[in-house]
DNA sequence: AATATTGTCAACCGCCTATCT
DNA sequence: TAGATAGGCGGTTGACAATAT
């Protein structure tokens, strides 16, 4: 091997640069299908012209269910401060505790917005050069803060009650909710409207089912992507719900049909997806259409055998 | 109205770490 | 145990939009 690590891709071979609707609908598409067991096998399974990382990014960073999108509350900025100030610019353990945002989102938010806003007349190293644990190579410190961050959270937090909840983790989330009898827990929840508006936009529609039926252009391939080859793909011997199929937020990779994966099972997974029939491709026909698509699939973010039971907007 | 400047953020780069063989 | 590989992370870039001149 030469000096250096080999790219991860050839560079001349792959498409780079924004990402068009067609390939956000194919990688979507698979993902939902299959799941994520390789990135770096992904793009060529499904068929696209992208390197393995630039499909990890635009589905953690964009395309990902659960991520939270708009702009960023008082509270969630002044979250940021506040673990910064612990953490340093460990912008993913800082989006750990900032349910459906993204380390890249924070960081950015972070170098626009809030550094200024710390800036007048102090510098912005300064807030977290004067915490020992920024430096890179004290993760343990780090960790021990950070858990007594996690444990200060439940019981003094610096922030409002909902962040308490987010960071607590103890209402069920809406990316764990696949059951109609979690929705109803979160239905009679006194604080519901807080717990969600931490996750959706005010006027995002909660819940909101949307009969198949409305998009028959698209019956089709809908059935298809849902179809129990989802099942069969997962293996016969798990109970699978389609949540699964889904990356869990800041926790590790979400193994597709809720089992440890080996090897062997990776293999599995591979020539599952070769053997399976391809990812359907969709060509709407015009933007009115596109969007119809796409919106629809921002909301079949879980299925229940065919039903749709819940929505986690983008 | 045209141009320059500034702000925003998605995407890329390259290094580090964990895991596998 | 060492080398290879994939995933993850933080820093940086560049395209585009908004605002100022």
């Amino acid at each position: 091997m030469g000096k250096g690590r080999a790219p991860c891709c050839d560079k001349n071979k792959v498409k780079r640069g924004p990402w068009s609707p067609q390939e956000d609908l194919t990688l979507i598409t698979f993902i939902q299908k299959h799941g994520h067991h390789n990135w770096r096998s992904l793009p060529k399974l499904a068929g696209l012209m992208r390197c393995g990382k630039s499909c990890r990014l635009r589905w953690i960073n964009y395309l990902r269910p659960d991520v939270k999108r708009g702009n960023f509350t008082e509270e969630e900025e002044d979250a940021i401060i506040h673990f910064h100030k612990t953490l340093g610019n460990k912008w993913s353990k800082i989006a750990s505790f900032l349910p459906g945002r993204t380390d890249n989102e924070i960081k950015n938010v972070w170098n626009t917005h809030l550094k200024k806003r710390l800036s007048p007349n102090s510098s912005p190293s300064s807030s977290s050069s004067s915490i020992s644990c920024t430096d890179h190579d004290d993760d343990k410190n780090c960790d021990t803060e950070l858990q007594e961050e996690r444990h200060s959270c439940q019981e003094d937090s610096p922030f409002s009650s909902h962040l308490q909840e987010n960071c607590m983790h103890t209402e069920p989330e809406l990316h764990e909710v696949n059951e109609l009898h979690d929705i109803e827990l979160l239905l009679e929840h006194e604080d519901f409207d807080d717990i969600t508006s931490t996750f959706l936009e005010t006027d995002d529609m909660l819940f909101q089912e949307q009969p198949l039926e409305s998009f028959p252009q698209y019956h089709h391939q809908i059935d298809h992507i849902i179809s129990t080859e989802f099942h069969n793909t997962c293996g016969a011997t798990q109970e699978v719900t389609n949540e699964q199929s889904f990356d869990h937020p800041h926790q590790p990779d979400n193994i597709p049909c809720g089992v440890e994966e080996t090897n062997q099972e990776f293999d599995l997974w591979t020539q599952l997806v070769e053997s399976s029939s391809p990812t359907p491709t969709f060509s709407p026909n015009n933007d009115e259409e596109y969007n119809e698509w796409f919106n629809f699939i921002d909301n079949q973010t879980y299925f229940d055998d065919f039903t749709l039971v819940g929505q986690v907007c983008l």
